[in-house]
RNA sequence: GCGGCCGUCGUCUAGUCUGGAUUAGGACGCUGGCCUUCCAAGCCAGUAAUCCCGGGUUCAAAUCCCGGCGGCCGCACCA
């Protein structure tokens, strides 16, 4: 089946391996001329779905691939993308390093280099535990693909593997810009790379490729709800993690149960959730479910993951993920960059609190020598007022002097017109690849021994294809009028080369919709016949018609009401 | 990364085991012409493969050997 598609989508130009003439890289793929027409259409439909349909709290921006070594260290992708490794010499079983000696010599190495993990295994006389072959070498293995920014080695940068954290990085900009509201969904259609030990299976598993992502960023004390009755009694199968420990399938729930049962932990994830049902739906898929990661199938960064799946006979593939990212990577960012990527939450009304001070008792304080007062200030300095006030009541000493002499804490009324709050922020993330891969395998059909790419016709590479019926002076001349009408409001093809059957071939082989024909009764009555790509019924309406009788079939009308049924069957 | 199988015109493949007259053959596609009043029709002509890359063995390598790259399958990996 996939043979098949692959032998299409080279032949039809709609992907192929890339650098083919130098042997070929696994893992990186071009798209071809057909499948960037495909592809494009695929974006533009999940911006509907993600974007324009929800315009009232997210924004599209772009953030560069070349992303500096600190961003990935706050993310915790250069920690946690890294691990050691290591093979054993004789089964070649491959091993997390510092798992394996945790888990044989019950020491902590957390932290420790590959060379002093290497050291350990040595002096430990650990062998492998699956044969008890000797162990190699440790070595790092980084699916982060490393470069360096600018002419110097010493500015280390990497391409990134996620678009997540140009939004985190530039998330304050974008909350001043969108006029500091929350909720704000900052939405990403970019390239990524990720360093895959060994790629395979085609667009499934590529070391560069296309991600369309959101991160949405709530105050998760907010009591604004997501917009949930838009999905309306919509059910969303899910396999959840301890579902899936007793090997059972997935099961159906309604919004309101994933909601009320805390079955998806937050709200705000459920909406992204049954948008991307909605929006897989639109690409043609006919089962899927998600599925819940156990803990430690979860990254670093997240509190809930759920994987939505889509089942095409016997392949099922993830294509997108959502993760529950909480205030994770926005902490990190601030610890790391040491700038403040809150927000400011208004109150209702102001608030007053009662708050300790410090206050220091200058006249006693500067009567003593400087000495005194450097011991003293050190001694109150980092800390809290309640901490002070507790060695107040215990007669704390400094140089033997008793400290309530120069400090006491006093409660003040404060009003409070809000607080500062770091957002939380849920992640719906589609691999675009993926999302053609799928598309194309969904609608990859045979008919009579001919393929027709079955797509939904507004993920056709073209709309309409115009040909005439034979290769005659005045019906080409004809039918590229016809050409030149359609193409000012859809894309159109024209061929005129082969047989008209060729012609219909080539057409839905690439999946084109509505085939134009133009026949010797086009210079009689100026009519053509419109041919249905999956049918191959054809209707005949008048030229002037066409585009409106197009317009029609592409919202969706039935093909057999828009005109009448013709036999042109030869005998 | 390991192991098994595999790599020949744009595509699918014959030939490889058993090295040599094979000018590396076919089918489909593609291009041009003729024909043709609706589904890859027919006829004619043309097009295209340094047989994945590199090295070795041999008088002689698509064919045997080694290495690399790539593909498929299994194992491992897949925050």
């Amino acid at each position: 089946m996939s043979e098949k598609l692959i032998e299409l989508a080279k032949r039809r130009g709609i992907f192929w391996p890339s650098y083919e003439i130098y042997g070929g890289v696994a893992g990186l793929y071009d798209i071809g001329p057909i499948g960037v027409r495909i592809k494009n259409k695929i974006i533009e439909l999940w911006r509907r779905y993600f974007i324009y349909d929800n315009s009232e709290f997210v924004v599209e921006i772009e953030t560069p691939m070349i992303t500096p070594y600190k961003v990935l260290e706050a993310s915790g992708h250069v920690e946690n993308f890294t691990d050691p490794i290591v093979e054993c010499t004789k089964c070649h079983k491959i091993y997390r390093a510092d798992h394996l000696i945790e888990e044989l010599a019950k020491i902590n190495v957390e932290g420790l280099s590959p060379s002093e993990l290497d050291r350990i295994i040595r002096e430990k006389g650990l062998k492998c535990p699956a044969c008890g072959g000797e162990l190699g070498e440790v070595r790092l293995f980084n699916l982060l693909f490393t470069t360096n920014i600018g002419p110097y080695t010493g500015n280390q940068g990497f391409l990134r593997p996620e678009t997540a954290q140009g939004m985190f990085t530039s998330f304050k900009r974008v909350f001043e810009a969108f006029r500091q509201k929350l909720p704000l969904g900052i939405a990403q259609v970019g390239r990524v790379a990720r360093n895959e030990i060994s790629p395979r299976q085609g667009l499934i598993r590529m070391r560069e490729f296309t991600i369309m992502e959101v991160e949405f960023f709530f105050d998760p004390e907010s009591n604004v709800n997501p917009p949930l009755e838009k999905f309306g009694n919509m059910k969303l199968n899910i396999l959840r993690g301890e579902d899936k420990l007793k090997n059972e399938k997935p099961k159906e729930y309604s919004i309101e149960e994933l909601l009320k049962e805390k079955i998806v932990l937050n709200p705000w994830m459920l909406y992204w959730m049954a948008t991307a049902a909605k929006f897989v739906t639109a690409l043609g898929m006919k089962s899927y479910y998600f599925e819940e990661k156990l803990p430690h199938e979860r990254a670093h960064y997240s509190k809930q993951t759920f994987d939505q799946i889509v089942v095409i006979g016997d392949e099922k593939v993830e294509i997108s993920g959502h993760a529950y990212r909480t205030d994770y990577d926005l902490s990190r960012h601030m610890k790391y960059s040491g700038q403040d990527m809150t927000v400011f939450k208004k109150y209702d009304k102001p608030k007053t609190i009662k708050r300790k001070i410090v206050v220091i008792n200058k006249d006693s304080l500067n009567k003593e020598d400087k000495e005194f007062v450097k011991n003293f200030m050190s001694f109150i300095s980092s800390k809290k007022p309640e901490e002070i006030e507790e060695f107040i009541n215990a007669n704390e000493k400094v140089n033997g002097k008793n400290i309530s002499n120069y400090v006491k804490i006093l409660e003040k009324e404060e009003k409070v017109n809000g607080e500062k709050i770091i957002p939380h922020v849920v992640e719906p993330s589609f691999g675009v690849e993926r999302c053609l891969y799928l598309t194309l395998l969904n609608a990859y059909k045979e008919k009579e021994g001919r393929i027709v790419l079955s797509l939904p016709k507004y993920l056709a590479p073209y709309d309409v294809a115009v040909f005439p019926l034979l290769e005659k002076e005045e019906l080409i001349n004809k039918a590229k009028e016809v050409y030149n009408l359609v193409r000012e409001r859809f894309d159109t093809i024209f061929d005129d080369s082969g047989s008209i059957g060729k012609r219909y071939a080539r057409a839905d082989e690439i999946g084109v919709p509505y085939s134009i024909t133009i026949d010797p009764q086009t210079l009689v009555d100026n009519s053509v016949t419109i041919r249905d790509r999956d049918t191959w019924q054809q209707i005949r309406v008048n030229i002037n018609d066409i585009v409106s009788v197009l317009e029609r079939l592409f919202k969706g009308e039935e093909f057999n009401k828009v005109g009448k049924v013709i036999n042109n069957e030869n005998e």
